[in-house]
DNA sequence: CCAACGATTAACT
DNA sequence: GTTAATCGTTGGT
């Protein structure tokens, strides 16, 4: 495993452009990582873009803090951040160095390690089934399917665990675009910051929830 | 120091 | 549609 139809690796410049510009660029694109456990690759279905200091909504907007500063980093790196008291949720590092730009995976198909995949989402009992296509639906699914904690947070993901796979000839594919889900204040306007990116006819993709005012 | 809240999820009415 | 679960980070005092 680990090979998949036209896709091919990718360097790590495909991450140091604007955040506008890689954020629908990373759908369809695989994130892959391998542990003690298993091999978990998954399709990216669902991303949404936070644009740093011109951006309200983003972690990084006030400037550089103890949980965000992996946002200034180098791109091509994971920022993994603990919220709610109960969930973790990944961001691929975007833009050029010292620009805290981050794509927040929101939603992918479990394409391989998807009975590890399974256990990790199920490890606390349900009272219904979860179907395939709710293995990575949502941020939180997103980073229980990879087995990711704090300790991942700056993990390269050019090096060890990690593979990324991006489409061959760079094509960007079709998609939706539509507001963020769960922000709330300046940075939840629909119409200044509409910039969650989806698949149309992918089932992983994670159902609207607006933000509270 | 302390109070508020969060880039959420699953279950319930 | 509404709400409990659950705690680190943040920003103000």
């Amino acid at each position: 495993m680990g090979n998949f139809d036209g896709m091919c690796g990718t360097s790590r410049s495909f991450f140091a452009r604007d955040v506008l510009e890689v954020a629908p660029a990373l759908l369809g694109c695989v994130l892959q990582r391998t542990d003690a456990e298993a091999t978990i690759s998954i399709r990216i279905t669902e991303v949404e873009a936070y644009a740093g200091e011109r951006d309200p909504g983003a972690h990084s907007y006030r400037g550089m803090t103890n949980r965000n500063k992996t946002l200034f980093g180098p791109p091509g790196h994971l920022y993994c951040y603990f919220t709610y008291g109960l969930h973790h949720a990944i961001n691929i590092v975007v833009g050029q160095l010292g620009q805290p730009y981050g794509c927040l995976i929101r939603a992918g198909d479990v394409i391989e390690g998807a009975r590890v995949a399974r256990e990790r989402r199920e490890q606390k009992p349900r009272k219904v089934p979860l179907p395939e296509h709710g293995l990575a639906r949502g941020p939180g699914c997103v980073a229980q399917s990879f087995g990711v904690n704090l300790t991942n947070d700056g993990d390269d993901l050019f090096a060890g665990q990690w593979r990324f796979f991006g489409s061959r000839d760079g094509v960007v594919l079709p998609h939706v675009v539509g507001p963020r889900v769960g922000v709330s204040g300046p940075g939840g306007d629909a119409a200044a910051f509409s910039w969650r990116y989806w698949l149309a006819n992918a089932s992983s993709v994670s159902t609207y929830k607006p933000a509270r005012a």
